[in-house]
DNA sequence: GATGAATGAGGATTCATTCAT
DNA sequence: GATGAATGAATCCTCATTCAT
């Protein structure tokens, strides 16, 4: 039966999507069909295309809705600001909040997987990877923009390579994020502030003498 | 037509695999299909079948195959024996191999990927995600084992917590070979050695005490 | 929203047929959904569907609405009267009416060839069949009454069959208006009027005696 | 059930494109599907795409499979050629062989009506219209070479105009075939060898000095 | 051992049509 | 009068799989 207010359209338009959230995140984006979404949502596959052009724009849609969350960029950018002045603080407690709940779920849901996938092309989508891309890229630099802060402030040492610094801290929050998705990671969560701590005062050894004996090292 | 020889039949059976491994690194498990991998083989869909029961097989037999590539054990396993006398560089020296070229490309191609969707259930297939557990499962009691061995031979303090010490090893290299397939790791790359030390030289650290006081924070 | 009136609902409609005339002699009628039409015409599809029953409704108005100008008969039919003094230079002169730009155009025009194509059962509407069936019958019955008025008015001779006159002439008009429609048809247009002076004088040799003659070679 | 050897194979091929013929002749191309094709053959659609890349190439191979009923050309092509002494009667000849009942069934076949369609644009493949318009083309150059035989051989004046005459003939030919598709042909086809010799003898009228005159009468 | 032929289920997409508003 | 939402059947096409040869 067709929807026939404007209101009506919108929850048809919101289970589609939360169907589709729900299936790709189950069985990833190949293996579940419009069919599949469509019988989910309770409409016809019709309906869905009433809403979106194709299955493309369906996960499009589906990045858009989760960026914010998937980010929660607030609480970094505002370390990365002159006018903070514990922006080390503000880091910490950004880390940390990745082992409450609801963050641990969202990393664990395959839908986050899924992300990850297209970022990595095992769906090769040009326009998506394109904004995945642009992403982690803006994470990156805001990583960099709070190390900068943190040696502003004097809450890391001048001698810092801030490069290095930044990097070590994204090897480490992939690495617990990766991990978190493993089967036996009961303890991870537990002692997750403890690595957070031992992380962040290992930062202050990642100094420019230090980076730039190893790399002459290294070929 | 010449004779099959066995030796011939092998020839196409390895052809067959290779070709698999290839488009299934580039395209993913469900994007190629038989016909895909029987023209990049140079042979036709039957002889897949001649060779394998069905698709499923041939990725099965792919993870056989990569099995010690993937986790170059011997090395790993060496450093667990009560008769090595230097465990601690046992293990720096593997982690150490995962910037040489040749591992950087295993781990960035996307076979290895879909290796870790297996795992994590993006392709349903019960009997592959249950070895692939097994073989994560062995390889953190392996870490294990090389960090009790280090304490063992004097390299790591007593008081070290051998569980959180392994775990946080893990995520080290877990975040590693994530960042690896990230689209900027040149620099990553270039500073994994510092990384490794620093990492390593960490885990003396990761004490009982703070341990059970971080523990205590958490709820 | 501004009042409808009856006004504006008209011109709704002139702009839905519109679309579809240009549209189905673009593309066909197959290939043209309502949904082009729709677009083409500035309103929704729902708009269609208040003006008309289904598509076939749209291409059977657009018959009505192109009668006149295919056929033109006005001019034909002055030439069948008695009180018509020169019925050959009525005739000769719709003739020639057909190389005039406009002509040439609607012949050229795939909606033209869409009618033809009801009229021969590739568009299968009993209806619309049945409607083009009538048409060309009538037309064939004018030049019939012409050729008669013809011979009648001493401008052509008694022993005229008038039958196969009327049928060479439709034949020549026939391969006109299809080869007009080939890709090389630019001579065809300027030596078009001699084409008709020959092809009219040729009528006055069709008499009742060379056809029984010719009939009676063929068996 | 599949066939086995590569003679049951061609038989299915065959079946295919008969099934493809009639069907598509009967219908036209859009009404008719690739399913229904399958059932009128006895086979699945899976079949059809063994054998063909898509329902284009389907009407592809028919085309190259009627192209010599179609053109008939042998006879025609005998007409242009220096050697040959009575290029008029093979010319005659080839034009009446267009009432044999074969013939006749042909151009009425909405086979035939549908490869007009393909010309004129409402099946629109680029690679099916280029290889129509050089079929038509090609027979254009023929007409017109063998025009220039009769005047070389001097079964027609010096002064005929060439182009125009060629011209005169496919207007003929065309009209004489489009009118075969008409309902009420009985009569044309047992006047048509009265109508070629009428159109052949035609032909000596058609000279430089009458085009020229008419020509410069049209603007 | 390997091929060529065929199957049949399932997939994305299009589209005429309906109807409450 | 006209719209936006939805339906559902049909269409083209892909692909894992089977099997006689």
């Amino acid at each position: 039966m067709a929807r026939h207010t404007h209101e009506d359209a919108q929850k048809t338009r919101k289970a589609i999507l939360d169907s589709a959230l729900r299936l790709f995140s189950r069985r990833g984006y190949e293996r579940t069909s419009l069919s599949d979404i469509a019988k989910y949502a309770g409409v016809t596959r019709g309906a869905i295309y009433w809403h979106f052009d194709d299955k493309r724009e369906l996960i499009l849609e589906l990045c858009n809705r989760t960026d914010c969350e998937f980010l929660a960029t607030d609480q970094l950018i505002a370390a990365t600001k002159p006018e903070e002045d514990n922006p080390l603080k503000c880091l910490r407690e950004w880390m940390l909040a990745h082992c409450e709940e609801k963050s641990i779920q969202y990393f664990r849901s395959s839908f986050f997987l899924l992300l990850c996938n297209i970022f990595r092309g095992m769906v090769d989508d040009d326009q998506l990877q394109k904004r995945f891309v642009e992403l982690v890229e803006a994470r990156r630099q805001i990583f960099l923009d709070i190390i900068k802060n943190c040696v502003r402030k004097g809450q890391l040492p001048k001698n810092v390579d801030v490069q290095a610094a930044a990097e070590y801290l994204m090897v480490f929050m992939n690495g617990y994020v990766s991990s978190l998705r493993a089967a036996f990671s009961s303890g991870l969560v537990n002692n997750f502030s403890l690595y957070v701590d031992l992380t962040l005062n290992q930062l202050k050894g990642i100094t420019h003498e230090l980076v730039s004996v190893h790399s002459s090292v290294r070929v």
